[in-house]
DNA sequence: TTGTATGCGTTATCAT
DNA sequence: ATGATAACGCATACAA
């Protein structure tokens, strides 16, 4: 690990100011064309490449953001991080990727440190913050962009992605009923998050409208993974045995509402059917192929990005976002 | 976005020099146990966080690693990302997440970047990075764990972490020849994966301890992705209609063969058996649930970045360690 | 135990 | 067009 070059090497060894070498690395005026050129190439050969460190120390900018999700295995978010670092890495940006594991204390822990690290903005995933708390987060930070979550009120520097959940619940409602089903049952996300709330009331308009009653005994809450979509899954069979569909929070939930499904011998679709949610790769590989409201997670995460870097460069209005679900129509249901 | 508070403003409320707030906030000597607490309670009353962009120019310390994998999408590294963070997080570490795309250039330039911020340490999943380059690499940054691949001599700063390959195919094949196949198929990942050259010599061998003939026409290279699997799959039946087992890169690989052999009208396990490596949560989702060359990817993630940790400490010695796989056997063989 | 000067590598500001 | 100097916020080394 050899010692690292400084603007002040670079200098000496073309024999001007370090700060015309410093103009000339960051294409600024005030060089002529001809010195500019001889350090360039000069600093090119000796391998020079500026400390960030040192320059976000001067200038407050520091080519980093946050990414803050409950779990980069949980597909969903493994995609979304991807779209995002993609964008990322195209404009020049480093992430650092952290994990609340849904745990609150976490998340504030974590926003904590990368406010330290002097990130110029963050992309919140599904934040199980309280409102309050947020909102104050979101005042420390220059540009902020939460996904899966709607702030009370408009802020400057925040912009909001969100899935039109009472939408997709409409679509996989006016699937199953088409299909004739009746005793639809719903498994929903943990109370605390936003796109749990929302879908939840998605299903009870869906089913208000089409002039159904809403038996509260048919929805169950759970963890958004499979094992929670496993249990869930039993707990409402055990209960209610005449359930015909099942509307479920996330594909993962849904995947592990399948299982259930097996276990209690219950075929999909013909005894019930299933829909779930975001359209992860596994949605195509599992048997049934899972039918699912299709969102496109990568698109969300680079439109987050864009839109944070939007915001730190100034020329972004406060907004949030709507994303549309597409119902993809596969085998469960 | 208020006024960030520094050390200084701390001081002056405090009354005290900006030295003394320092040694308090570090817990370094050189405060009395009395002013070091009313420095400390002071300090959180007003909401002070250290500056690590300073910290870090003054100390080269910066908390921060970074991690380049090929694609955190992919369900292997998104675990290992996992077990990588947790530690991190654990340890006041924070990491930068660089998603490769298998692109050697890219893999470069998110290097340099990551160099350019001031990283402790890197871990380098399946880097693609021919290995006198990689070798430059390691030796620019103060320690570096790589993950699948075997470096040519010891470095002081580096500790590689890599699955026993060669253990992993004989188990396999073993597991092959006691089910009776003999038209074992090998669908191998990247040509310049070093897991990939690995996995081939295991097989060849297990074949060549079985006293099997090796017909170079029975193995084929994929991308290591589903997609990869199915396509070489469907080459191989083309090729050799006979082949009765095969034996994948890794379990996305695997699902990919599986998802052939539905397609050209083969049952697994009974026409074609297939065994996997990794043991991905997918594993147990498809059906028939895959068996598979299980490892503890998160374990590996911790693993990793301890060890990183370690050299970064500087009580580290060069090591290569070897992770066991162990065969899981389910449906699919 | 406490405080003062100095430097980390860069950019901003003000000279020349 | 170029250069000198002072920040940025903190820690190291040394002085009191």
């Amino acid at each position: 690990m050899k010692k690292r070059l400084t603007l002040a090497d670079i200098a000496k060894a073309a024999k001007v100011s370090l700060m015309t070498v410093s103009r000339a690395i960051n294409n600024k005026p005030g060089v002529s064309d001809e010195v500019r050129q001889s350090i360039l190439t000069l600093a090119e050969e000796m391998g020079y490449h500026p400390n960030y460190i040192a320059r976000g120390l001067a200038t407050r900018r520091t080519a980093t953001i946050g990414l803050v999700v409950p779990d980069n295995t949980n597909p969903f978010f493994a995609q979304v991080a991807r779209g995002v670092e993609d964008g990322a890495y195209e404009n020049g940006y480093n992430i650092f990727l952290v994990n609340t594991n849904e745990d609150p204390v976490r998340e504030l822990a974590a926003l904590d440190s990368l406010w330290q690290k002097n990130i110029e903005g963050a992309i919140l995933c599904s934040s199980r913050l309280p409102t309050e708390i947020l909102e104050e987060q979101i005042q420390r930070f220059p540009a902020v962009v939460v996904v899966n979550r709607e702030p009370r009120k408009p802020m400057p520097n925040l912009i909001s992605i969100n899935i039109n959940d009472q939408r997709g619940a409409q679509l996989a409602l006016g699937h199953f009923l088409a299909l004739g089903r009746r005793q639809i049952a719903f498994i929903n996300g943990p109370a605390n998050s936003t796109s749990a709330r929302r879908r939840l009331e998605g299903y009870r308009a869906a089913l208000r409208s089409a002039e159904l009653p809403l038996d509260p005994q048919i929805v169950e809450a759970c963890s958004p993974d499979m094992e929670g979509g496993r249990l869930a899954a039993a707990a409402l069979f055990a209960r209610l045995p005449k359930i015909d569909a099942i509307y479920a929070f996330n594909d993962l939930v849904a995947i592990g509402a399948m299982q259930a499904c097996e276990e209690a011998g219950k075929k999909v679709p013909e005894d019930t059917a299933i829909i779930g949610v975001d359209d992860i790769p596994l949605a195509t590989i599992v048997r049934p192929r899972l039918t699912t409201l299709h969102v496109n997670l990568r698109h969300i995460g680079r439109l987050a990005l864009r839109s944070l870097l939007d915001i730190i460069k100034g020329d972004a209005t406060p907004a949030a976002f709507q994303i549309e679900p597409e119902l993809r129509i596969r085998d469960s249901a």
